[in-house]
DNA sequence: ATTAAAATATGACATTTGTCATATTAATCG
DNA sequence: CGATTAATATGACAAATGTCATATTTTAAT
């Protein structure tokens, strides 16, 4: 059982608020494992009954829409928890969470995370705010979606790969996501998507090779984000 | 200054897991105010620095996109509280706020809800849960957004608009929207808005006198949302 | 290495949606 | 009450996006 005080999770996510006492606690309950790419974590619908840790690699969080399509609604990565809402609001998860590439992760029981809540008021505040920071992505999220054209998303959510997930050291996304899952992350049709990934290739803002995305002009994206 | 125990607010919301003394100082710290029709409670960017609690009214939570447009996030109805997230995440409110109707509204300032916070821990995991149904609408309302075209989502804000605020006496909505509102809503231009609310209405689908729309066929809008 | 399967790419076209112009109707103000 | 303004409605057209067919490339499996 290793230890949870040194933990990256540790560090960035709700989970700082935790006494030495809590952490030792923690590695106590916890389990690790590890999870590969492509596989599920959890799938919409189902009773998950505690928090996932990520402490390495990237998953993505995708509801099914009623026309059959995955809409990515967030990409959570490491540091990061998975499963909070569902735990707290008692309800079955509502969305799916795939793994993007090999991960690492931890899984704390409900009854354990209840007890920092009742105990640590400081870890309650935390994790209200973090939530709180999810409300206020998901409101801006859906304010792009709805008013702006799937190039300006694009762009967009380019940049935000970009920013948030890091390059390879020859400049290209960290990210891999496929065609058909970033589009529907922008929500658009697969094809659409991959028009317009040419059209901006053409025009030189960014550069495709294989499946690898550079952003060459970040200003220009940027400016056609809004 | 009008007692909390019986307020509408203290049944529905998360103000309910307040004890009977909490309840006095409550009342003792808190401000009654009347909002009229069309005015602005808070402003995007705004400290607030405390949360409204809705006693009675319909407020719009809208968020001003890059292109100029307003876009509903979300309706807000009596018994229900505002400005939660911005005050647990500290930051200035990312939305605004314009009465609907005329409102009843209360605010408590946030020294005194933090004192809650750390003093009741029912009343924090109220808070979170009450946080996380915010979440999760946001989530399936992002779907929608992103995987629907606009007359799916028209037949769903209609549904809701019924199912959520209800009708008057003559059936017709309770909510009334301008079309530059609604279109806001479900993000498309005006126009179009106005041309597939006529084209229910032709349809027979939805009956519409002056601004008054009332469903009239709700099992075939519910086909049409999916 | 060869083949099958999957992912990516592109063309052609239909449909949806947005934009602009302009009626028409309703609301407001003096 | 009439005049002015705002809101709603509709037509005509352009632009954006989706769909289907099919080609090409990449990946996986044997």
């Amino acid at each position: 059982m290793s230890k949870c005080e040194h933990c990256i999770v540790r560090e960035f996510s709700t989970l700082k608020a935790l006494t030495k006492e809590e952490l030792l606690k923690l590695a106590d309950c916890k389990t690790s494992q590890t999870i590969k790419k492509g596989e599920i974590i959890f799938e919409e619908g189902e009773n998950v009954n505690g928090i996932f840790c990520v402490k390495d690699g990237v998953c993505k969080m995708t509801k099914l829409s009623p026309n059959g399509k995955d809409q990515i609604v967030k990409l959570v990565k490491k540091g990061e928890l998975l499963g909070q809402r569902s735990m707290i609001s008692d309800e079955p998860v509502n969305l799916t969470a795939v793994a993007l590439e090999d991960m690492q992760v931890c899984f704390i029981p409900k009854s354990d995370v209840m007890e920092f809540f009742t105990d640590n008021n400081k870890f309650s505040l935390n994790m209200m705010r973090s939530i709180c920071g999810d409300l206020k992505d998901a409101d801006d999220h859906m304010v792009s979606l709805a008013q702006k054209n799937v190039k300006e998303r694009l762009a967009e959510t380019l940049l935000y790969l970009e920013d948030n997930f890091g390059t390879h050291p020859d400049g290209s996304l960290h990210i891999q996501l496929s065609r058909e899952e970033l589009a529907g992350m922008i929500g658009t049709a697969t094809e659409s998507y991959i028009r317009l990934l040419s059209e901006f290739n053409k025009a030189g803002y960014i550069e495709l090779t294989g499946k690898k995305i550079t952003i060459v002009d970040k200003a220009k994206l940027k400016r056609i984000s809004e």
